[in-house]
Order: structure tokens, then C-alpha cells, then sequence
DNA sequence: GTTTGCGTCTCACATAATGGGACGCTAATC
DNA sequence: GATTAGCGTCCCATTATGTGAGACGCAAAC
């Protein structure tokens, strides 16, 4: 025994304790509330954390996310060329259609977002880097799910994923002409009407071919 | 016992392993060979940080860093404020250079650059996001360690940290005049010239002036 | 002075991590 | 087709390891 999903070993409490301080800096009790360990437990697990430099402490003593965590997120970004493939497409897409575009791929049973920019709208940033998104709903899920190809090369959901939202995604593929990512260009229905895919959707088909050869999927050699 | 610093627990281990992945995905053999872990240890830790997505695997078993490094990443970038509050200032700065520039933080005994921009030439990248280097030499490095004020405002430092590397720092600080962060301009000497604080220094300056109103470090209320 | 809440540390206990070795598999090699 | 080599995976007796109630020191609040 030592495989529940809710967090047995010590591995499990510690990153209990990473997940509790994602959402913001904590002080020792407060952490024992949120992750429900003993008071020694939590506070041998931060500070050993605290040794690696996943957590780190402010002025206060209170625990926060460590800065190993920037280079590691960092380094996990990268072992994702696509994500540094697509940044400049990703760039001119959002300047093309001012909402917030995203890459996202599959990661198991969910999808990722492995990059993403926001709208230059007021509006809130709506799919952080590294959200879990269901692979169940929106258009870049149905990319992701579906093989074949699609009338324009597109697809579109309304209000699917979330309430008021829609969104335009089109596959990346390689070589073989599997679809290994999703581009997406999301935002509110108000601004993007109920038709998002006639607007925007030969821009981000267009983007996914330029990322596929910034890649280096379709036919280069280096 | 149970907390020398090269690794007796598994949390520790754990570290090793993502340490070891860092660097680029591994098999489960290399992944021995690199850490030094038994076989059957090192497969037990990988598959049990693949449990908690800080670690995934490709299409060929490899283990590499997972996605969920992105999003804690994402959130430790967040726990700076300053961070944040700079993208713009370091953005423009970087315009009007068109050399890399940095923001860096004190972290323990280290510096750490907790946010980025690469110069727009083709040469490659200088400090990467989450970077811990030394408080001992480079112009941001004396920026930080030294509480008084320099003429002009800024630091300047060739070919200190890294050979044939020049850079300008200038220092951010809070509304009790501590240093909180230093911003850099950095790139090589031959572009920069080995005086590279007169063409650079003031518009570091103004950076560091512009990040400190952006976070609200001086006269602002909230 | 007393109380309350905090972070820290200890230590007897037993739970949970350990790792040598077995297993099943595929891909070279003979 | 048999043999070898190398891989990822899994088992299970052993014990090293993490555990957590409780004690401690300290500061701020009462």
C-alpha cells in the first residue's frame, strides 16, 4: 500500500504542499489547514523543500513557490520544441485577431497548454500556461480527438467549455500527418460573434502551418 | 539523520531525479546511470512523480519533465510581484537597447533572474528565466549586495561574471529605499563597447524607475 | 503577569520506502 | 530458431525512514 491517489508518501505530502502554495503564499499554520498534515509533517516538508529551493520564504517566514521552480518550469517548456516553435506564429496570430491564443497538446487522459498569450483586450487572460483542460469539450479538445480532417481545416465551439466563451482551433501534425497540438484563438462570444470560425479560422489555420515548418514537421531536413 | 544535503530521503531523491531531467529526457537506464539510484528505486520515483504530472513520458517510454511544472512555474513567476509589474518596463528596455535584459532578485546567498527578454540579435540567449548566479561578480550582483547609492544611479561590469560579457545594472527599490531587485542590460563587449553604462546607464535607470511606480514600491497607496 | 499563537525541534515508534532479484518482453546477434 | 542482451516492470522480506504528539522558546495580545 502506498499508491492512493490523495497523498500517502511522503512524496505525495510534499507535493500536497507545492499544490497548497500555487494559489498563494502561506504561513506555517495556515499550510497545516490547507493540506491537512500534522503541524510537524508540514513544517519537515516545507523546509526540506525549502533545502531545494522549490519553496522559499519571505520576510515573513511565510512559505512561498521557489525559484528552482522558474528554471524547472522553465526547462519543462522547452522539452516541448513545439512551444518554442510556435511562439512567433502564436505572436502574429494574436496581433491578427486581438483575442488570446493558445498551443494546447494531449497529456494523457486531458490536454495542456503549453503556451499561450493574451488578448490585448482589458479582458482577463483566459487559459493560464500549463492549464489541464478536459479533453471533452472545445474546439481545440475535438482537434485533439479527432483524426481526420476537417471542411476548412477548423474547428469551432460555442459557449462549450465555459459559459459566454468560444473558440477557433485548428491541428498541428507531423510528417506522417498525425495531429500532435492544437492552435486556438479563444475569447468572448461578445467580440468573436457566434461564428468565430469564418473570422478567424484562416488565421489559425495559417498558423498551424507555419508552426508545423518552424517545427520542422512537414519536410525539413535540420 | 536523514538530512545530508546529497540525498538520503526520498524527497531528496525524488530532486535527483528531476535534476537529472532537467538537462534533457532520459530512459530508465540512463536515468540510473545518472543519478545513481538503484533500478528499481529510480523507477519507482519517476513513475511516482509521473503520478503527479511533474514528470511524463514520450512515446518511447522516455521520462522527461511533465506539465505540471509549467503551471507551478507559471505560479512561483506570479509570487514575485515584481516580476509581473516589470514585463513592460523590461520590454521596452530591451526595444531600446535591443540587448538581453534581466530582472534579478536576492535568493539566499544567490542571485536569481525571475524574469527575461533576449536580445532581438541572433545571439543566443545569456540568462535563462530561473538562473541562480552568483552575488560575487557582475554589475547586478553589486547591485544587489551594496545598499548605497552609485553615480548616476547605475553599475557597470565587463567581462566580470563571464568572459567577453558586459553589462548595466541599475537597482529597484521600495518605499524604505531597500533594494528589492536589480535590472540588467547585458550582451557582448563588442556590441556594448567596454563603457557600456554611458550608452545604456540611463535608460537602465529608467527601467528600474519604471518597474518601482508599475509595482507600487513608491508613493502608491494600493 | 498571564494567555495565546506562532515556528521549531525532539524522540520512541511502526509505517512506508528500500533494492536485490525475478519476470516478461523486444530486438539484435549467432 | 535459439541465444543473448537490454529494456521496463514488479515483488516482498528487511529495516531504514519518516512520523507526529508533545515539549520548548519566543513574541505579541490581553
Amino acid at each position: 500500500m502506498g499508491n492512493t491517489i490523495g497523498g500517502v508518501g511522503v512524496l505525495d505530502k510534499a507535493v500536497d504542499v507545492l499544490d497548497a502554495l500555487e494559489l498563494r503564499s502561506l504561513s506555517l499554520s495556515e499550510l497545516v489547514v490547507v493540506t491537512g498534515l500534522p503541524r510537524a509533517t508540514a513544517h519537515r516538508l516545507a523546509t526540506a523543500l525549502e533545502r531545494h529551493g522549490l519553496v522559499r520564504r519571505d520576510a515573513d517566514g511565510r512559505f512561498m513557490l521557489g525559484t528552482r521552480l522558474l528554471s524547472l518550469g522553465q526547462a519543462a517548456a522547452d522539452a516541448w520544441p513545439l512551444a518554442t516553435a510556435a511562439a512567433s506564429a502564436l505572436a502574429i496570430l494574436r496581433d491578427e485577431t486581438a483575442e488570446s491564443v493558445q498551443l494546447f497538446v494531449r497529456d494523457g487522459e486531458d490536454r495542456v497548454c503549453i503556451a499561450a498569450l493574451q488578448s490585448l483586450h482589458g479582458l482577463r487572460t483566459i487559459v493560464p500556461l500549463g492549464a489541464r483542460l478536459p479533453l471533452s469539450a472545445g474546439s481545440a479538445a475535438r482537434v485533439l480527438t479527432s483524426a481526420d480532417q476537417t471542411a476548412g481545416g477548423w474547428i469551432e465551439s460555442v459557449g462549450e467549455r465555459e459559459a459566454g466563451v468560444a473558440s477557433v482551433s485548428a491541428p498541428v501534425r507531423d510528417a506522417s500527418g498525425r495531429v500532435v497540438a492544437a492552435v486556438s484563438v479563444s475569447g468572448p462570444i461578445e467580440r468573436t460573434s457566434r461564428q468565430p470560425g469564418k473570422r478567424y479560422g484562416s488565421f489559425v489555420v495559417h498558423a498551424a502551418r507555419e508552426i508545423e515548418s518552424e517545427a520542422g514537421l512537414r519536410g525539413a531536413d535540420s
